[in-house]
DNA sequence: TCGTTGGGTTCAATGACTGAACTGCAGGTG
DNA sequence: CACCTGCAGTTCAGTCATTGAACCCAACGA
């Protein structure tokens, strides 16, 4: 994005701007909540050019929202997770995605309290408990259990049509 | 924004972004909760090309985000304000600009809820009354009272400078 | 040794953003 | 009435980001 900055917008919401306003950056979150650690299931699940992850990856590891570490299970590559800064961003990322649901909904999956299995509302509030959960105390599954047709057959997707606790690494 | 949809996303985070992911369009809508609605208004406070301006308020419009009515004082000019979908991404943008008055914090804003005073917290709730206010009931004001150099001289943010509440047009 | 896979980088083409210049309309002034 | 000003855009050339394809290298496995 041309001049990616907003440095004469004295405000904090420029300053979040400058970390997740560009193009992908808030796709590649959300599947980091999912569990994606890998570049190449972020890649298959994103449809995105190798290149443009690539670059926001390194950015959000300069930016403190994604740490990069080796991977133990294959030498010479990395899996990358969220900092503590990256998973305080939750509550931004929820509150656009139950936006999209309720104006632009399209199959959509619920997000529920993992200790009570009631469904969060649009603040990320869960009504039973009179909390605000974190998220890896959240779980998500798709909407709807009536098969529809598979849009996508990559091994994030598959993997995600099961139930799965945010943040947890989906294995592929 | 090359290709600003998402089609391969089925996923209502997608479908949010491609309403209020591209540059810029995050900071209109942050301004027409401060209740600036006219053309001019938004480019002196934002600083952004007037085609860039031009072309989102139109795209916001069609996307049922802002409406656009005949000003009432100047013949042949608009106002721009939000919608009823337009109001309710306020949890959204409430908690990217939380995020980034702790994480990134510039010069920040209070978030008030009108009713008692209190500051809201991160999920944009007053934990005095236990509710999640609705932006009419919130009101901002500038953190910190001492005056720190002011930056911007336009209309808007002079405006700003004195506690304000969310959604009352500003008088320029 | 060779082939494959993951995780990138490089490159030309395309398209979005920028700033400056221009236009058209409405009111105000002399 | 003629002239000027300010608002709300549109147009345009130049710059920069994104895209998709091709290429590269290191680490396995056969």
């Amino acid at each position: 994005m041309l001049g990616k900055d907003y440095v004469a917008q004295d405000c904090s919401l420029a300053r979040a701007l400058e970390v997740i306003g560009e193009r992908w950056t808030l796709l590649i979150l959300r599947d980091a909540f999912f569990g994606v650690r890998r570049f190449n299931d972020f890649q298959a699940h994103l449809d995105i050019p190798k290149a443009v992850l690539s670059g926001r990856l390194s950015g959000l590891v300069d930016d403190g929202i994604l740490e990069r570490r080796p991977d133990p299970q294959h030498a010479g590559r990395h899996v990358y997770e969220l900092t503590a800064a990256g998973r305080d961003l939750w509550p931004a990322l929820h509150a656009l995605l139950a936006w999209g649901d309720r104006h632009r909904a399209s199959n959509s999956r619920d997000f529920k309290h993992a200790t009570c299995d009631t469904p969060l509302d649009e603040h990320g509030h869960c009504p039973t408990c009179g909390t605000t959960p974190a998220p890896h105390d959240i779980y998500t599954e798709p909407r709807g259990r009536r098969r529809r047709r598979v849009i996508r057959q990559d091994p994030v997707s598959t993997a995600l049509q099961t139930p799965h606790r945010l943040l947890e690494p989906i294995e592929t």
